[in-house]
DNA sequence: CGGTTCCTTGAGAGAACTCAACGTCGGTGG
DNA sequence: CCACCGACGTTGAGTTCTCTCAAGGAACCG
């Protein structure tokens, strides 16, 4: 990450010049699209691990914010303090979203390495349904992943099974070929995959042996792609846009 | 379940006499209401388990159902022929209506006992919009009730949380106060909870040995009601209407 | 009556968890 | 500068939970 987020408080920011670049969900869109984006976006800001929270569960909906750069995570909080992480949104993705039509945040979101997202106050959001029809259509349809995902993760399924998956999810949301770079701790993978800390390791550590990848702490450089593949696939981590979305 | 579904054949139905009574989402409801939700009901139908599908994942989405009596799950099927349950729907519950905005059923329904369906035509549906916009907000509740249990059941919780978790839910949906019914099968109530029929059982079987209830077959009965709470509440099947839906 | 489905229970196997220990790394303060 | 501390990643040992395989009884149906 040679983004520098230290120079960057709180400017106006230039859609054309975002380091999320195609990333961003307004990829694809046409420039008069992106110009519109580009007005209803406030500013953008820095978030730091270790600092509090981007907003809290409960918090009354002011903003939906998109990732610029790093790496966010969502979470709830239950009754026994335990943590329960509900997404990651990496650069491009947009926080938030589904909490609109609420009157507060469904859940707490905090940045887990250097991080800037951009500001979009909720009042900006419903005009675009005017101005631009297919921005919205765009955006709604990123929101709908994490809905999948929920889904994804309520099968039965071994630890390397999501383990497998997960590396999928990354490698594919990330646009990486062959090389990831993690920004969460193992202790943050297992919670969000509901497994040990020490499962995700030996998960790892096995999947080393076997030849599929290589891993030397947060860098995971994937060796067997099929294999993981047909590993992680039954899971539904990765391609979440081609899966259903929930019972009727 | 003293109503007999042989007789009632495709008849146009009368809300003042339906079997599902206040358990209905129209409960709450002005008369008003009640009628213009009456004029979309084109007719109900009985279904019967064993005799295929209500309708079928990817058909097209032509009609909304309401439960009358009786008690219907939907369901999807991977690559592999394996069914994954996704809900139970119980009299006064609606099938279909997240399927409104997609071109196919996310999921197949079918009858898990003799039961009666309202058959709501989708045309019919939006004009509810204008007509009576209370009515349809409560819809709108009910389906993101699916929603919730999928969240719930993502979580990795005990076999023993989720069957008191479950046995929770189908308390605080049927009414019942100690005495519960269960229209499905332990295998059915095992693959919705993602574990083995034989586990679904034994833990039952522990639970009536711990005095929390007794069970012959599939009547329950609910001695501890208090001791019983306090095991599946974490899971989050019951009251889901309080609980947030999905990350942000 | 024979076949099928469902519920239940037992025995053994396997997967994942907890507890524990150790090495590394980065920051902090003496 | 270095000792210390905490967070993180890794690995081992033992335990626990749930699954699979197997079998038997009960209810239902043709």
């Amino acid at each position: 990450m040679a983004f520098d987020t230290r120079g960057a408080t709180r400017s106006k920011p230039n859609c054309m010049m975002c380091p999320a670049g195609t990333r961003c969900f307004t990829g694809g869109g046409t420039t008069a699209e992106l110009g519109v984006w580009n007005d209803a976006v406030q500013t953008h800001m820095p978030v730091f691990p270790g600092t509090g929270n981007l907003f809290a569960e409960g918090d009354t909906v002011e903003n939906v914010y998109l990732v610029r750069a790093g790496c966010l995570k969502t979470f709830t909080v239950d009754e026994d303090g335990n943590e329960r992480i509900r997404a990651f949104h990496l650069p491009g993705d947009v926080i938030g979203l589904d909490s609109l039509a609420h009157d507060g945040y469904a859940s707490s979101a905090a940045a887990i390495e250097p991080s800037q997202v951009c500001v979009i106050p909720r009042a900006r959001i419903a005009p675009l349904s005017g101005q631009a029809p297919g921005l919205l259509l765009r955006l709604l349809h990123r929101s709908s992943r994490d809905l999948s995902v929920a889904l994804a993760l309520s099968g039965d399924y071994t630890a390397e099974q999501r383990v497998a998956g997960f590396l999928m999810m990354m490698r594919e949301r990330t646009g990486a070929e062959r090389k990831l770079r993690l920004p969460m701790t193992r202790r943050d993978i297992g919670n969000f995959l509901r497994m040990a800390t020490e499962t995700v390791c030996r998960v790892i550590t096995r999947l080393e042996r076997q030849g599929v990848l290589s891993s030397h702490d947060r860098s995971i450089e994937i060796i067997d792609l099929p294999q993981l593949t047909v590993l992680g696939e039954p899971v539904g981590l990765a391609e979440p846009s081609n899966r259903i979305s929930l019972a009727a």
